[in-house]
DNA sequence: AGCCACTTTGTA
DNA sequence: ACAAAGTGGCTG
């Protein structure tokens, strides 16, 4: 006997499946995709759930059946988790899963971003001024992310292309893929690359093809420098499990994924891989999704989307350089997805592999407890060692004021250089001076919508907010009491360091690399190539040379002010700060030449400063979590953010008051903020963040989603997602 | 009031 | 997603 409801669950904001009559003759399973009546048009949906029950009532019905193949359980369970752990509506976690044929003889609609065109908006409001200062810069955005960029919402996107002021564009597809041969001949790997491949094969859940036992799965970190050869040893679990029948899904971040790396997989497998990625649209996309689901397609390469593609075997799931932030989606439903990664192997029972050279402080927390297997290779193929690590303690350097530059890093400079080679000097600060005051009468400049103060470009001649983007020119007298020339510059930033360079060394080639950029993407690649190449003897960077481009020549990093960062007041500061710095000063000799880095920082006994230093990541997070627990800070891994949209960002301040008072916490949880504001919300980017510490294994996302209904209601959407491993809560 | 730009709500 | 209803500023 047929049930006679449906609960469909609509790829809509829409947080509860709905209830349809199933007609009689149309037999439904769970997971079948069917259209349904919603309002006046027919939509598509899953069915969630089916029941018997009175469907006389007045439910409308389902109209058909759609698709021969329904979603199967372990992704709709992944549905079902992301929605509950990042308090998003099941709809929206649906949505990201159901990318269906863009329906209709659909010739080539690929991903629709937007650009500003430089036309001038006929009408001119708050809100749409705000996006045109963002879309400046001519970039190609998503509208969502342009909406959230820019703190307004999607219906002033809509209207500013009508307008003229912003025009949609297209990428272009290319085409699709062959299948790989796992015993294409390849270089052979070297001992250790072997074992270590042994040891993720071990891990594959399916049985070898002639018979033997299976291994449990699970998640292992494979660790190892760039160079060592990871890519070369998890493809061998790849090729494994390609013998073996299972489909794999190698994940990457969107930047890396790029015509080198599909070259090394068709240079081991013979063949180039699914590639999938936001670009990727139209037919190749509705070809990709088909083949995997029919089993067809045994290994896809792809950016976090890829998550989602409905594989029939998943077996293997490799995250490569698992520690990059490029892995977390901050618009629409907010994940991680590494995390999420590792939550997909489970419910599929596959091995998951995360890689990386650095990895994230989240993951090395769980592999040191013993949550993930851990794969070390001992060094780089070549025998190649990593950069030696000093600090400089500025204490005792005899530094003139207004200058930046210890003795010591100019004399290691001037060093490098001589012998032909590059020094990086690394200041995490955009523009001139991070603050600007009235020597006459003390007035400091402010961001008038933040409380930040405004950074001042020499370059530009303007006054910046980092913070929100607010830009107004440098005035020439005191905007407070009118003295002419009286501004002074107070601190560093980069264009500062790189005028104090070219002082310093009058006859070398200075680039300064940061994301601000003058003259866009474009020219930022020229500049890279010409460091790569060899162009320039000092570049002059802000983290934005902590990843990405090989400079072969480069040999020294210097660390200009190790301290940023450290006393910032986010908890998460000194694991961010730990990583940045072993990525940038990681820079050093990747070429043939060895390198070295030094540090300057007023604090060489800080544990981030010593970690570095001494290279023992352990030790830091060991201290970490012990300085943590006497500060009353949360654990790692259990940090959660509220986070209220950016639309609804004057309205939650507004409200701010009445969620700090809201609802007492329950016992075991504490909600952290400023000491004279327990619940207070801490400001971030186009959002605020909430840190809620727990004591004993609870699910903050449930409990988020208690506190919020159980208090005044804040008026919007409130939407919470959640920074931090899932693994807790597994 | 009426208009406009934008936000919020509801869809079973 | 999309359409309908609501909000709040502005105008004359």
């Amino acid at each position: 006997m047929n049930a006679a409801i449906a609960d469909v669950l609509i790829p809509l904001a829409l947080d509860t499946a709905y209830s349809y009559a199933v007609p009689a003759g149309l037999d439904l399973a769970e997971g079948d995709v069917v259209q349904i009546p919603l309002g006046p048009r027919e939509t598509v949906g899953v069915v969630w759930g089916l029941r018997d029950g009175a469907a006389g009532s007045n439910l409308r019905k389902v109209t058909a059946r759609i698709a021969d193949e329904g979603m199967a359980p372990p992704l709709r369970r992944l549905v079902d988790w992301i929605a509950r752990y990042t308090l998003a509506p099941k709809g929206s976690a649906l949505a990201m899963a159901l990318r269906l044929p863009e329906d209709g003889p659909r010739t080539e609609t690929a991903k629709v971003g937007v650009r500003a065109t430089g036309a001038a908006p006929s009408r001119i409001t708050a809100a749409r001024s705000k996006v045109v200062a963002v879309a400046a810069d001519g970039a190609v955005r998503g509208k969502r992310a342009l909406a959230l960029e820019s703190g307004v919402s999607a219906g002033v996107i809509d209207g500013l292309i009508d307008d003229g002021v912003l025009e949609t564009v297209t990428l272009a597809p290319e085409r699709v893929a062959e299948p790989p041969d796992p015993d294409h001949p390849h270089p052979p790997l070297s001992g250790p690359q072997r074992t270590a491949a042994e040891a993720l094969i071990a891990t594959l859940t399916a049985p070898p093809a002639g018979g033997g036992p299976a291994g449990e799965g699970g998640v292992t970190l494979l660790e190892g420098v760039t160079g060592s050869g990871k890519t070369e040893i998890y493809f061998e679990a790849v090729a494994e499990a390609v013998r073996r029948g299972v489909q794999s899904l190698v994940l990457m971040p969107e930047i890396a994924l790029t015509a080198q790396f599909l070259d090394r997989f068709t240079a081991r497998f013979g063949a180039r891989p699914a590639a999938w990625h936001s670009g990727i649209g139209g037919r190749r996309r509705e070809r990709i999704r088909a083949g995997v689901l029919a089993g067809e397609i045994p290994v896809v390469v792809g950016a976090r989307s890829a998550l989602f593609l409905p594989f029939r075997h998943l077996g293997l799931v490799v995250v490569d350089e698992e520690h990059e932030a490029a892995y977390k989606q901050d618009d629409g439903v907010c994940y991680h997805a590494r995390d999420m990664a590792v939550v997909r192997g489970k419910l599929e029972n596959a091995a998951v592999v995360l890689a990386s050279a650095t990895p994230s402080i989240e993951t090395r927390v769980n592999a040191a407890r013993g949550r993930y297997r851990r794969v070390v290779l001992p060094e780089r193929f070549g025998g190649r060692r990593l950069p030696e690590i000093r600090a400089i303690d500025m204490r005792r350097e005899a530094i003139p004021r207004g200058r930046y530059l210890s003795p010591t890093l100019t004399a290691a400079v001037a060093e490098t250089n001589a012998r032909g080679e590059q020094a990086l000097l690394f200041l995490n600060r955009r523009g001139y001076a991070p603050l600007t005051l009235c020597r006459a009468c003390g007035h400091r400049y402010q961001c008038p919508n933040c409380s930040t103060w405004l950074v001042e470009h020499r370059f530009r001649r303007a006054l910046v907010c980092h913070h929100c983007g607010h830009a107004e020119r440098r005035p020439d007298a005191c905007a407070e009491c009118g003295t002419v020339d009286s501004l002074t510059a107070c601190g560093p930033g980069v264009e500062r360091i790189a005028e104090e360079v070219a002082a310093t060394f009058p006859d070398k080639r200075v680039i300064v690399l940061s994301s601000d950029f003058p003259g866009g993407a474009e020219r930022l690649r020229a500049e890279l190539q010409t460091v790569a190449e060899g162009g320039c003897d000092i570049v002059v960077g802000t983290q934005l040379v902590a990843k990405g481009h090989n400079f072969p020549l480069l040999t020294l990093v210097g660390v200009l002010d190790a301290d940023i960062g450290l006393a910032s007041g986010d908890p998460r500061a000194a694991e961010r700060t730990f990583q940045l710095l072993q990525q940038v000063t990681g820079r050093a000799g990747r070429g043939e030449k060895p390198g070295r880095a030094l540090v300057q920082t007023y604090q060489p006994e800080h544990p981030v400063i010593a970690a570095l230093i001494s290279g023992d990541a352990e030790r830091f997070y060991e201290e970490e979590t012990a300085a943590r627990e006497v500060a009353g800070l949360p654990p790692f891994g259990r940090l959660a953010a509220l986070i209220v949209s950016a639309a609804e960002r004057e309205a939650a301040e507004a409200h701010g008051q009445a969620l700090a008072r809201v609802a007492e916490p329950p016992p075991g949880v504490m909600v952290l903020g400023p000491a004279e504001a327990p619940l207070a919300l801490v400001r971030g980017r186009h959002r605020f963040r909430l840190l809620v510490k727990a004591e004993r294994e609870i699910d903050i996302q449930s409990y988020l989603r208690d506190w919020i209904a159980r208090g005044p209601k804040p008026r919007g959407n409130v939407r919470v997602a959640i920074d931090v491993d899932p693994q807790s809560f597994l």
